[in-house]
Parts: structure tokens; C-alpha cells; sequence
DNA sequence: ATATTACTTTGAGTTAACTCCAAGTCAATA
DNA sequence: TATTGACTTGGAGTTAACTCAAAGTAATAT
């Protein structure tokens, strides 16, 4: 698979692709003789990892660091599992922090539809 | 209340508080003769209210986009409404997100418990 | 064979959101 | 009253994570 057909799977820019792979957020790509990347199915899912994990805020550094104990072989099973429970509450975290948020935005936007239908304006929707 | 009691009440900087008023993500601030930030209850719900929105990501563009509804009175309850409803799109597309991140990070760690317990690592294990 | 297009690399530039700094003012204590 | 420490401002600097640019090479279409 080139980089474009990955990009366009996933929606990102090649830039972001190269990137990931120059600085080890993904191991490095299979090419062709040419020298152009040619992405094999566990490059895919490398990038697919990779993808989820930043879109939940997981920071560069600790894909890397996952990706280099990784190449290290078995003996970093149990710092990889470590590294991956330290991720997963961090995510849980701002998954909490989303979701008071979350019932924020509902409470005020109830306010708001219930000010406009009625004209009437309580205290609460003051903010 | 001063600018330290509101920083140590909500765990942030006084230069992020600071930053807030200048660029408008709360409206001015109340002051003593002297000059010097005097937080009101009413200042206090609008730090509260940027703190969370920020802490879900929603841009600093649209809280002073809201603000700056908010100070031009009664006619534009509508926008406000509307402005919340984008925001709690974007929060709820990034919550789901981060949802997904979280089954990810379990059923690898729940791989990595038993790789490590039983000394087999199954191909899901990869990666 | 040639032109166009897509790829390559290295390194610099951008963006959002802070974060820090310098110089000055004010308030509380010795 | 002098000093100490916290506050003020405007503006510059930082950081993470991309994003773009320039110059060159390779693959594809005519």
C-alpha cells in the first residue's frame, strides 16, 4: 500500500505519516527498491494504533517509547504493559474531564432552549 | 478574591488566568482602587466554566466568541445557543474518541496480563 | 525519450495555548 | 520610612505536534 492509499484510509496528510515514521512513533516502513514506502499489513496497523492513540491525546513521546521496547523484543513485555496502563489512565482521565463537560454543555443548552422558548430567562442561564 | 486563591482553587497559573482576561475567555475582572484582580462570585463561575470547556479541548477562539455574545445582551441568546451546540458536537466526537482509545488500551492490557501470567504471547499480542 | 506527477529527504516554519520576563506599582510589615 | 513581596503590564519565548518548502529522484503517461 503507498502512502497515499494509507492517508486517504485514514485521512491524514503524508507529512504526518513521514513524520510519525522519522520519529518513531511508527517502526520504519517497508519500500521498494526505489526507495518509496510501501506499507505492509502490520505497517497499517502500526499506523492504525498510532492514529487512535493521538486522537485520544496519548503524547508522541509515548508511542515512541512503546515502539522502541517494542523492537527490544519480549523481554519489555511487562514495561510495555506498564506503559500502556500509565497511557489508559491518563485517557481515562480526560475521558472524565469530556464527560463533566459533557453535562455542562447539556445543562446550559437546556437553559438556553427553555429561555428561548418561553422568554423567559432564570438566573442560571446568566453565563 | 485574589488572583492566588482563585489559581490555588482551581490548580492553574496566574499567567494563565491573566492570559483568560486579556484575550477576552472571561470578561474583566473586577479590581481593587489599587488595580489589583479582586474576583467576584460571578467572575469565579466564568473561570469555572473556562476551566472545564478548556479541559475538553474546547478552543479558547470560541469561548471569547461566547463572552463577546454574552456582554452584547439579550439578542443574541440564539448564537449563544447555537455556539453550544457546536461545542458540544465537538466534545461529544472527541469523548467517543476517547472511548474508543479506551477499549483499545483494555484489550491490549488485558493481552499483556495474560502474556505475562501464562508466559504465551498470541499473535494479538504483536504490537 | 520526455514530460509530468508522485515520491524522497532534510530542515525550517506554523499554530494554539500558554508561559516567562522585565520593568514598574502597590501593600504590608519591621 | 524602608524594605519585602505580591501584584501589574506589554511583549517575547516556549512547547508539542505537526506542516510546509526546496531540491532531488523515481515512476508513469504520451
Amino acid at each position: 500500500m503507498t502512502i497515499k492509499e494509507v492517508c486517504e484510509k485514514y485521512d491524514i496528510t503524508p507529512d504526518t505519516l513521514r513524520y510519525y515514521e522519522r520519529v518513531g512513533v511508527i517502526p520504519e516502513v517497508n519500500r521498494t527498491k526505489g526507495g518509496i514506502r510501501d506499507f505492509s499489513e502490520e505497517d497499517i496497523k502500526w499506523v492504525e494504533n498510532a492514529i487512535c492513540m493521538r486522537s485520544a491525546g496519548v503524547p508522541v513521546e509515548m508511542l515512541i517509547e512503546y515502539v522502541r521496547l517494542f523492537q527490544q523484543g519480549d523481554g519489555t513485555l511487562e514495561a510495555r504493559r506498564n506503559l500502556l496502563i500509565e497511557a489508559r489512565a491518563e485517557v481515562q482521565k480526560q475521558l472524565d474531564k469530556y464527560q463533566s463537560t459533557m453535562d455542562r454543555l447539556n445543562y446550559k443548552i437546556s437553559r438556553y432552549d427553555e429561555a428561548l422558548k418561553t422568554g423567559i430567562l432564570s438566573w442560571d442561564d446568566k453565563q
